[in-house]
DNA sequence: TGTACATCAGTGAACGCGCGTTCACTGATGTAC
DNA sequence: TGTACATCAGTGAACGCGCGTTCACTGATGTAC
């Protein structure tokens, strides 16, 4: 039953985007390559045909998911390539929605516990992931120092990490909204509309 | 060959110690029960007259390594139970032995990712455990506000997850500087050393 | 205190299961003439 | 353009392996008298 070539293609991207998807809502672990395979509707033994191990999957399947987060809410650029206000940045990344849609969000929280188990080549994907998100917070943050940048990427990562892990609906919540109120009154406290105000004139 | 109940109570006891270590080392999915017998120095079959099943001892093992590293740096409290300043939590837990030590480290780092995918049982704990770190973090901080905190428990967390799960030792190491550094001196700024100086006086 | 027996902590083999990977096979696609 | 053949995408069964769990067994410990 062989397909023509651009079939083939086709059904590698799209295990690969299936891949992304699932790593990012179950964990590397808890996604086996019949589960991919499934569900671009093919059965398992046409995975070789396209990839040479798991572990090749796995590290193509994280930088597409990378890919497709930073078109959303980390690349922090809009349509015109302006660079967006950090206000938006914390609004999408520490919102409800992005805690509850793991498979469509940043790979970051998705996995970082697992990533120091990884074989070097997925490490390495993952370390150009954060370098990404990284340029995105320094586009999106041109007054601040380079300190509180790291701090804020941590921030992030952690609040929704955590956010995802704890079962307290409460605490879910507060875990976003408190760091998402603490940085964006951080990051935006001098209000300056137009240009600052002196302070006795 | 039966034991004494001292001596069961023992193995028990050892079994727990031993898979806090593990999971904190290996992720939960990276241990299995044979593992963790092994590193008492049993076999499997023995784990059965002690836990109900894997499970229960996942949970078990969590609120152990909170325990323990409560005792460490996260409880924050010294000897003669004053609350230890905020610099002294920052620089030990965002430290590099901290990092590099995973196995008797702080077990949000090192398990948060994971922790979605388990069990109500596990991640009861595992709430527990965060509003452990939270109070710790609440008396080290004393003029803070919420908002703060909940930044800074985030930023802590996310800091030790990232700074293990990248594989460039530069970026290793600034994630945890860089991070620490923005909070000290967002914590510590006032700086009075007996009372705050009146602004000109 | 001493003896007889029940208990049960730990052993090690076995179980069923799901996994990653391999392989002989099939038949549509691509290519050479 | 038409035919003959090689290629190879996808199938589905098989493989060896490690896992969580069960079980018959063992012999030292605990208990009843």
């Amino acid at each position: 039953m062989r397909r023509s070539r651009e079939d083939a293609a086709e059904t590698r991207r799209a295990a690969v985007e299936a891949a992304a998807r699932l790593y990012r809502a179950r964990g590397l672990e808890g996604v086996s390559i019949g589960d991919v395979m499934a569900e671009v509707g093919m059965t398992v033994g046409g995975f070789y045909r396209h990839f040479e191990s798991r572990e090749a999957l796995v590290a193509e399947a994280c930088a597409r998911a990378f890919a497709e987060s930073s078109q959303g809410h980390a690349a922090a650029v809009d349509a015109r390539g302006r660079a967006q206000p950090i206000e938006v940045l914390l609004a999408r990344y520490l919102s409800a929605a992005h805690r509850d849609a793991p498979a469509a969000g940043c790979p970051l929280p998705a996995l970082v516990s697992e990533l120091s188990h990884q074989a070097p080549p997925v490490r390495r994907t993952f370390t150009e992931g954060v370098r990404d998100m990284l340029h995105g917070i320094e586009r999106a943050t041109p007054g601040a120092g380079a300190e509180a940048r790291l701090a804020l990427l941590a921030s992030l990562v952690g609040a929704v990490a955590l956010a995802r892990a704890v079962d307290d609906p409460a605490l879910r919540d507060r875990l976003l909204s408190d760091t998402r109120g603490y940085w964006k009154r951080r990051l935006t406290k001098p209000r300056r509309r137009r240009r600052p105000a002196k302070r006795s004139a």
